[in-house]
RNA sequence: GGACCUGUGGCGGAAUUGGCAGACGCAGCGGACUUAAAAUCCGCGGUCCUUCGGGACAUGUGGGUUCGAGUCCCACCGGGUCCA
């Protein structure tokens, strides 16, 4: 099948046939070519003609890259390295494996490139891809190239804007917790079998609307929506930016000032979807720690939202423990709250405006950490505590925050720390309405140091509607709602830290909305049949800074500037010749993320996002058995007893997507859930987050950094900076151009090949840690393939070179090592299996292997190496690639040995071994042991109080 | 401040269920081959003591459970991540 390797033009004194990096560079190179010429990794699905659909499915997905105009480096094939030799494996073992890769190209670093280079971002972020794909390649990734496509394709993005527009056609129906058609609402609200209402659950009068309102509230409960948010405005990147973004009161990326203020933007109403979201956690197959963070994110907290009289005004506030409520002393408003506002227009002293401006430039981590000081100023209206009746004074403090809650607390000195010590601050009174569970007696409020935050029994908290005295805090907590709700004053309540999703980025480079506004800005969707909305072209694509969000598609005025019938609106929403605006604000970066996965598996098509074919043989995976295939879909219920829930039967990449990305593709994967376009609940049934790649780099003594190759390491391990010759610190930190300690993978594979190169990453420790590159530990895998190539080769002839007949310990660690293989590849274990397969090549080194024991260790060596492997199993004669070679199987009785080696200890410590048969029992092992030499002699004149026997572990004798 | 993760030779790490701590690799040392070196192959390798049989101490520190603890429990110290 290929012609015969040769380095024997080579002068250097060495065989001619040695493995080493420019023998190994041209071997990769050579298979490369011939998987591509051979589409060897292509991966039929449903619908082609060579698909084999009895064959069980794995899909194994990366999180795709954004390909930055730097390139790959080391860390970034950490991942990708594992998913390919997990598919490798599965692939030998019989599953069709869907193995994809793709580019996130829309998005603010290629923008931003491109508005200082000049150079469109089209056109830089096509150059950065076609390096990544080289980069890519290069490794001999088993990546079924043919279903590659890039965020920024219009064959992509017309769906993107497709499931953009289900969300803007979808409600979400509280009753049945899922989306809907939003004809379905109109219905339902025209004919009275749905109640409009706020997003707050308070009930609207819609029979008493007229038409513009309606239209209004049913705009309102799209999932899609059009909001009008106080939004976070950054003028240097010209765009807002999602809560998420801002980071201490700046951006994310680049650290530049953000402006709070107020703007219609479009939303995903992705609160409504905080429970399922939550629920669903506890399905799937995912780190701990992620999930932990995506509930923390979503933030559900039980409580109730409680209205208090300020004047004639109402103030209403969100609290968690509504029990507590006989022991609200003051209220603290945040300072953007309006009543601060009305408070000021009403005459409060200068402190009080002189305070929110102050405040106003906080941000919020800094106001929620505690800190000594606690700062608020009184702002001259009383609230009446609707429990007591006593008059509360109205505060503003800004360690309440406007954005969770109501941006309003009622403060229970007694029994929250905050208020506790903001009321010791500022002398207000303490009142005591819990008291421990324990029985324990706090004294007197006036002695205490801190607030009782536990839950305990009321005390205290009685009036003549209501007694709480005596409940626990949970009995207390439904009592107070229920009170609070017949009397008026408020009512049980979720509250969520999860805000409305922004989805709006006064960007270029984005996905526009396939959407038009006309003369009156009433909002109407452009039609299926005209998507894609396409990007138009720009000279002048640069943000305008300003104070005043202006996205940069406003220029393209022609393209602004049309018809319904030109856009594409459905001619009986709108007559054609009606003049539009079209939509200027563009997608954020996350949009094409939230469903690529779908794509990878028909991304072909151009009647569907995805066919249903496919979808239900790549996302739907059953618990156990793999032939029925039957959809649950339609108005059936999931079920999560038969089915994973996601679809994506390995997730792999950072855990720095472990909120963000994670939780919108969620969302999205929802909604198409609920309208039935696909059949599964959840996207991502198994997720897994790699380590990160460090490295190491110098400290001197004062705490600045030496770039690492300005420093030697002497003979005795100290580390010294070559300028200086003073003694440095070896750390280990991120990757970073400043500390000069990056790694470029094409030298790294330029010295040893990408074979040693993947063998080096994946050995490096277990997948989830991190640990720190070494490029002096690289040689040791790369001898390892040396070794197993000298097994195999002749170095001066390059003839196969195997013996006859098999040698007894060789076979007999052949057979175990494929076993631990196999098992490790499937805990994905790699360093450990790569351990495994280096012993059994010592062993065998020296004393050669035959033609079948090669043959099966080239399929051992397949999914890690496949370079190596694929001209192992060449040489041997077959025509096919190894890729599809089936696994090399174990004979089990071959990992038992006839004697085993026995350790006897003595009151736990180790004092002799013995030999038995591994299926010995406890009386026969207790004999041996005790009849062995050294131990009778350990004993003699002991008492024997016990022997404890493990069969086949152990013996321990208790004896003194 | 809280939650979670983590701590094993000079270094990366192994020990899958409580059962021989340190697999495998790097670096180091010794030997073979070589005029020499490189490469390769073979061997040594936690610390301390030793009469060379072995013994004592060892998985961040201190306690505990157990015949037996790197592994389980409690407290503390250091590192990391997330939340506040």
């Amino acid at each position: 099948m290929m012609t015969e390797q040769t380095n024997a033009s080579r002068d250097d004194g060495r065989p001619a046939h040695r493995y080493d990096a420019s023998l190994a560079n041209a071997m990769e190179e050579r298979w490369q070519a011939w998987w591509e010429s051979n589409d060897t990794y292509r991966c039929p699905g449903p619908g082609d003609a060579d698909f084999d659909p009895s064959k069980p499915k794995f899909y194994c997905l990366d999180m795709f890259p954004y390909p930055s105009g730097a390139g790959l480096h080391v860390g970034h094939p950490e991942g990708y390295i594992a998913t390919d030799i997990l598919s490798r494996f599965r692939r030998m073992s019989g599953y069709n494996v869907l193995h994809p890769m793709g580019f996130d190209a829309f998005g603010l670093p290629a923008e931003q490139y491109a508005v200082q280079t000049g150079v469109h971002p089209r056109e830089t972020t096509s150059k950065a891809i076609d390096n990544f794909r080289r980069q890519l390649k290069r490794f001999g990734f088993s990546y079924d190239w043919s279903r590659e496509f890039s965020t920024i394709d219009e064959s992509y993005y017309r769906w993107t804007q497709w499931i953009w527009l289900k969300a803007y056609e979808a409600y979400f129906d509280r009753k049945l917790c899922k989306a809907r058609p939003i004809g379905e609402l109109v219905d339902g609200l025209e004919n009275g079998t749905i109640t409009a209402e706020t997003q707050d659950g308070e009930p609207l009068d819609y029979a008493g609307m007229d038409a513009v309102e309606r239209r209004a509230y049913v705009d309102s409960r799209r999932l899609a929506f059009l909001g009008e948010q106080v939004v976070n405005w950054c003028s240097q990147l010209g765009t807002v930016l999602a809560n998420e973004e801002v980071i201490d009161g700046r951006s994310e990326r680049g650290g530049h000032p953000v402006l709070r203020k107020p703007l219609r933007q479009w939303m995903f109403r992705i609160t409504e979807y905080a429970d399922r979201l939550l629920e669903d956690l506890d399905f799937i197959d995912w780190p701990e720690s992620t999930r932990i963070m995506q509930r923390e994110w979503i933030g559900r907290s039980e409580g109730a939202r409680v209205r208090f009289a300020v004047g004639d005004d109402q103030l209403e506030v969100f609290t968690t423990r509504p029990d507590t409520i006989f022991g609200a002393t003051y209220m603290v408003v945040a300072p953007e709250h309006p009543l601060v506002r009305k408070a000021i227009d009403a005459g409060a002293p200068d402190e009080v405006a002189a305070y929110v401006e102050v405040a106003r430039n906080r941000s919020d981590v800094d106001r929620m950490a505690e800190v000594k000081e606690k700062t608020g100023v009184f702002i001259g209206m009383h609230a009446v505590n609707p429990a007591t009746g006593a008059s509360m004074p109205v505060w503003t403090a800004d360690y309440v925050l406007m954005g969770y809650g109501t941006g309003a607390i009622m403060a229970v000195p007694g029994h929250d720390e905050r208020d506790f010590e903001f009321a010791r601050a500022f002398d207000l009174p303490v009142v005591q309405v819990v008291a421990p569970e324990d029985g324990s007696e706090p004294g007197p409020v006036a002695d205490w140091d801190q607030a009782l935050t536990g839950n305990g029994l009321a005390v205290n908290s009685s009036n003549e509607a209501i007694d709480l005295d005596g409940l626990d805090t949970t009995a207390a907590k439904t009592r107070s709602i229920e009170w609070l709700e017949s009397s008026g004053h408020g009512r049980g309540f979720v509250n969520y830290k999860l805000r409305d999703w922004l989805f709006s980025r006064q960007r270029y480079w984005g996905e526009p909305f396939p959407i038009v506004f006309d003369e009156e800005g009433n909002h109407y969707p452009v039609s299926e049949s005209a998507l894609p909305v396409v990007l138009p072209e720009l000279d002048d694509y640069e943000p305008v800074i300003s104070d005043e969000p202006t996205p940069p598609l406003g220029k393209a005025t022609e393209w602004v500037n049309t018809t319904a019938g030109e856009a594409g609106v459905d001619p009986s929403l709108l007559p054609p010749d009606t003049p539009v605006r079209r939509e200027t604000n563009t997608m954020p970066g996350w949009a094409g993320s939230c469903w690529y996965y779908l794509r990878y598996c028909d991304p072909g098509n151009t009647e569907r996002f995805i066919s249903r074919e496919a979808e239900a043989y790549w996302l739907l995976s059953k618990r156990s058995g793999d032939s029925d295939r039957v959809l649950p879909r339609g108005e059936e219920s999931f079920d999560a007893k038969s089915y994973h829930l996601g679809g994506v039967d390995l997730y792999m990449g950072g855990a720095e997507h472990a909120v963000l990305h994670l939780l919108y593709a969620r969302f999205w994967h929802k909604i198409l859930f609920d309208l039935g376009e696909i059949s599964t609940p959840e996207p991502m049934g198994r997720l897994f987050h790699q380590g990160m790649i460090t490295s190491f780099a110098f400290k001197r003594g004062d705490g600045s950094l030496v770039p690492v190759d300005e420093v030697d390491e002497d003979g005795a391990g100290n580390h010294v900076e070559r300028a200086t010759g003073e003694t440095v610190e070896q750390i280990v930190a991120k990757m970073s151009k400043s500390l000069r300690n990056v790694v470029n993978p094409d030298d790294i594979i330029a010295e040893y090949g990408a074979d040693t190169m993947r063998l080096y990453e994946m050995y490096m420790g277990p997948l989830e840690a991190s640990a720190p590159w070494n490029t002096r530990d690289i040689v040791g895998v790369h001898r390892f393939l040396q070794r197993s190539w000298r097994l195999a080769v002749d170095e001066e002839t390059g003839e196969l070179a195997v013996r006859d007949e098999p040698d007894e310990s060789v076979e007999r660690l052949l057979h175990r090592t494929i076993a631990k293989v196999g098992d490790d590849i499937e805990r994905l274990a790699f360093n450990t299996a790569i351990a495994a397969m280096i012993e059994w090549v010592n062993e065998a080194t020296g004393t050669g292997v035959t033609r079948d024991q090669l043959g099966r260790f080239a399929r051992l060596l397949a999914p890690f190496v496949p370079h190596v492997a694929e001209e192992f199993w060449s040489r041997l004669g077959n025509e096919t690639s190894v890729a599809f070679a089936s696994w090399p199987e174990h004979d089990e009785s071959m990992l038992v040995d006839d004697l085993v080696e026995i350790p006897v200890q003595i009151l736990g410590k180790l004092r002799s071994k013995i030999q038995v048969s591994p299926d010995a029992d406890a009386g026969t092992m207790e004999q041996a042991a005790l009849a062995d030499e050294r131990i009778a002699e350990l004993i003699e004149g002991k008492t024997v109080r016990k022997v404890v026997v493990v069969p086949g572990r152990l013996v321990n004798i208790v004896a003194n």
